[in-house]
DNA sequence: GCCGGCCGATTGTCCAGGACAAAATACCAG
DNA sequence: CTGGTATTTTGTCCTGGACAATCGGCCGGC
């Protein structure tokens, strides 16, 4: 509609465009939203470490060079694989390069229960690295109709979102790799959840499904919708990041008997336990609370009155626990 | 699986739970999660307006009273409604109550271009309000199938959407009903790009799509990716918020001609038009950037070598432009 | 009368530097 | 080794000040 933007500042050699690149500074905010590193986190590195070392602009402002950002991505990376800060910021820029290359997770090495691998994931890596959308797409929705929406999470998806967790921690993809590779997932679960018959209208258990403010991970809460689908039970999403108070007051005008919360492990341990435990509080005792997702805290710390529910196979067993108990007013 | 969580701290009665809520206190922390109220916003109001009061804990730090907290919520929406915080501050509990309730904007009335309004909405903000999902689902479906793809997302979802957003500023509809909307909205909306033929490969012009880091509104390109499906354009969507550098990488990978980015005006008119420009200088020419959206800074201030799509059916047009350029370098 | 630029008031973000809770690790006894 | 306690590390919170960005109103010219 409106040409005449596109006419400005053509720069017309490539190299012409990198060099005004790298000379473009990053405020800290703009630094805050591409690297995940809060602004206080940012300013008492740089006062405990000497790193990074941001100059100053014309108002006495941070302004940090583009290499300065790339180097605290790749350290919000490595911190997010186990290391602490203080251990890096000791390391030369070489070694902390070698690490972000290739090493495995510092300490708490990854255990990969191996035993229940029942799909090669390989392939389908292969085709994230490779940036295949249309082939991914395609080879899900193959394996899709293969095993059938439940074994198709539980035996595919579930180990594959696990395996571009770690590849991701380990500097074999990118951002913007994983986010790829969500989207053509969600599109296929999107689409074997349509093909899932709607049960009766008021079937019970009814579920509300979300997330917490600041955990944007919203596949596990498809996969979860799936399997909650298929064994009858009525489903509305909220959707990722809904606050406390908007989870109490949907759960109220859907009328749920479980309110079923994701978690990816990017929320503190803290944030986690006292959200649930304030959760379960604003909730009549008749709802229950469930909580899963790949957050080690949830296995770690149980919080009264909310069911941790580790393996997605339990959500079958759960919901005729549920139907058993009566329909209302479960707890044992 | 594991249910011994269940069983501990059942309150029996509901009045007692009630009671315990509105004795837990909250941090500022959380109440920035609840809000949206930066931590520096929270205490320089405090400061300077002397509202909040939040007492202190056993620590000194903030704890903040529910009632404070459902009231920053209000406040919060009166600010995104065009409110300032200095007017607020001064009006009783009682005023800003009435203006929460239904109050018009303050300033800058909402324009609504009714010339256009093609499809009548009210059935659906019905629908909505009575939190009935399935039959949300039921006549957007039924709709999609009436109108067309092009018409149900130009003519119905289009003037839809802005009319959720001035009900949720002028408080007639609650963050979760907006969220459980958007979600049903994104169901239907997945069904109808999946039924678009998918164009031969390596159809151009290729399509990144996405949204800058603090944008959490993708039913936007949504809509988008299915009107440039529809012009035969072959998309990748990288989903929300995706930092800066991911999306100048995902445009290489994908070998984009086109990186569309989508603003809902949450994000600050500065953050828009600096990421915009940034992006710009960080791309080849030859790659175009398209912003679009009910952001209004778009409108105001041009960026230099970014396309502005005010309307929606300018990519049918804009589209062809690119194509009858010679498919390169495309830029007049 | 209406649009556009200027100016003063408002408002959110940034800064410094200190403090300390929470988490992780090291240590030690059984 | 195992489980609990001391110690270090690390992120968040604090105060109070400063000021850039934005908003609202004012004025003057087309």
């Amino acid at each position: 509609m409106n040409m005449r933007d596109l006419t400005g500042s053509q720069s017309s050699a490539a190299g012409e465009a990198r060099r005004a690149d790298a000379e473009r500074l990053w405020s800290i905010a703009a630094v805050e939203r591409e690297t995940g590193l809060s602004k206080d986190t940012l300013r008492v590195w740089e006062r405990r470490y000497g790193f990074p070392t941001p100059s100053r602009d014309a108002f006495g402002e941070r302004a940090y060079p583009l290499q300065q950002v790339e180097r605290l991505r790749v350290l919000k990376r490595l911190l997010d694989a186990g290391w602490r800060p203080g251990r890096l910021m000791k390391m030369s820029a070489e070694e902390v390069e070698a690490l972000a290359q290739g090493g495995p997770a510092s300490t708490a090495d990854t255990v990969t229960p191996a035993a229940v691998q029942a799909e090669p994931l390989e392939p389908f890596m292969d085709l994230i690295r490779r940036h295949d959308s249309a082939g991914l797409h395609r080879e899900l929705g193959r394996m899709l109709s293969r095993l059938g929406t439940f074994r198709f999470v539980t035996d595919l998806l579930a180990p594959l979102n696990v395996a571009v967790g770690e590849a991701w921690m380990r500097g074999r993809l990118e951002v913007f790799e994983e986010h790829a590779y969500t989207e053509e997932v969600q599109v296929v679960m999107r689409q074997a959840i349509s093909q899932i018959p709607v049960p009766q209208t008021a079937a019970r258990p009814s579920v509300l499904l979300s997330t917490f403010p600041g955990e944007p991970h919203g596949l596990g809460l498809l996969m979860v919708e799936a399997l909650f689908r298929l064994e009858g039970c009525a489903c509305v999403s909220l959707g990722v990041q809904t606050p406390l108070l908007d989870i109490v007051r949907a759960s109220q005008a859907h009328q749920a008997d479980i309110v079923a919360l994701g978690f990816s492990g990017i929320l503190g341990a803290q944030q986690v336990l006292e959200g649930l435990a304030d959760l379960r509080a604003r909730l009549p005792s008749a709802v229950e609370v469930w909580a899963g997702g790949s957050a080690s805290v949830l296995a770690r710390k149980p919080v009264p009155g909310v069911l941790v529910v580790q393996d997605l196979r339990g959500i079958a067993t759960e919901v005729r626990r549920w139907r058993d108990a009566g329909e209302s007013d479960g707890l044992a």
